[in-house]
DNA sequence: CTCGATAACGTAACGTCACTAACCATCGCG
DNA sequence: CGCGATGGTTAGTGACGTTACGTTATCGAG
């Protein structure tokens, strides 16, 4: 049983293992559909190695999904920035950050779950700072949000709550469908590409002032 | 270590100790507020049981859990009727239900947690019908979306879309500002009490015609 | 060209977990 | 009194996360 199908790396190259047990951690994860399925040993013996070879490389377990984490959501930030480019509208800038978010999630259920309702044993504050940061997702949410209050497009009753109570608002719209939608599956959805269009318009109505 | 601190249930009371199992599984999960901390053997030997024991009441740890689940659903479904009774104007209705939905879940994070984010290795069909029997919560927001739809206080382009749009509309706000508080407490939220009320009020506006 | 430090792993093992098989004691009924 | 169902027990399995410690190969200094 010793011969581990994997060389070891040279000198300098021990990142490169580090790699490797990410991306195998994240394919067991879509794979399988199944959190549980990433295991420590699953994914030594998915890159070929022991066990305790990953922890010279990640502290804990869930350093380890914690990074996977982060990959999931910089590959989302990706998607919401190419919403954010397409249209320079605020409006309709929010209109598709929105439908592009609930698409995603839709899409990556699994990486929607481990990014907005797996469980991490570590202080909110090193996840705070992690998910606040320049060029994040939440930071694009915030800009559009500080856009629309500045061009006087929020309604007057909210116009003076900020940017972060306008993005709050926008962000808990699209998060509820969302997670709905990939926590309750079995429920009676009615069809799913109308229900986020409605969604996002109704949120859109609720927050802006009418068109026009 | 013999003596269980238990005397064994009489004849037809074997009833009772799953009663004792449940409430000591409810009492772990939000005495130590973590998923992981309600283990078989926990609940075990807070009961005064031997782990197998429990399996002579649930089939599995899953089921266990799931009736857990049933019962935060039972006292959520409370909270939401006492706000569905508390007024009879359907618009002043959803939105108390609003309310009473997004402050239970701050107050009891971890039943919501149960109810809305665990992953259970069930049937999608199993839970769907778990939820949306009679008189569930579920039930209870489908029959106040009605009640707007059939008032006529719906937005003219969800007027067609039928209760169950409205319904699931509504849901995806609340749900999504609860998951969020819920889930993401690190976060640099306003004012949570505003943030509701704006919320629900956000909410009306986007589905509903303006009042008056 | 050697040689010790160190990077990059492996081996063995611990404690806990969910779960099962098999056994035993008690109760109520005939 | 016996006998089967009921409500537990003891003992054990395999998987899990994690740790202590051993092993090997490479790099740079002398």
């Amino acid at each position: 049983m010793s011969p581990p199908g994997r060389s070891r790396s040279p000198r300098g190259q021990g990142e490169q293992l580090r790699e490797e047990i990410l991306e195998a951690a994240q394919s067991l994860l879509m794979e399988t559909a199944s959190e549980d399925a990433v295991s420590i040993r699953a994914v030594a013996d998915a890159v070929g190695v022991t066990p305790p070879s990953i922890y010279r490389h990640f502290a804990d377990k869930d350093r380890l999904l914690l990074e996977v984490c982060r990959l999931s959501f910089e590959r989302f930030t990706d998607v919401l920035e190419d919403a954010f480019r397409e249209d320079h509208d605020p409006r309709r800038r929010i209109e598709g950050m929105g439908r592009a978010y609930v698409r995603y999630a839709v899409d990556n259920p699994e990486h929607y779950r481990i990014m907005f309702m797996a469980r991490f044993e570590l202080t909110t504050q090193e996840y705070a700072e992690e998910m606040v940061t320049d060029g994040s997702s939440f930071d694009l949410l915030l800009r559009t949000a500080d856009e629309l209050v500045t061009a006087g497009l929020v309604r007057p009753e909210l116009a003076d709550r900020g940017a972060l109570t306008i993005g709050m608002l926008f962000w808990a719209n699209v998060h509820g469908l969302a997670s709905l939608l990939v926590a309750k599956p079995g429920l009676p959805w009615p069809d799913r590409d109308r229900l986020i269009d409605d969604l996002v318009t109704a949120a859109t109505r609720g927050i802006l002032l009418d068109p026009r």
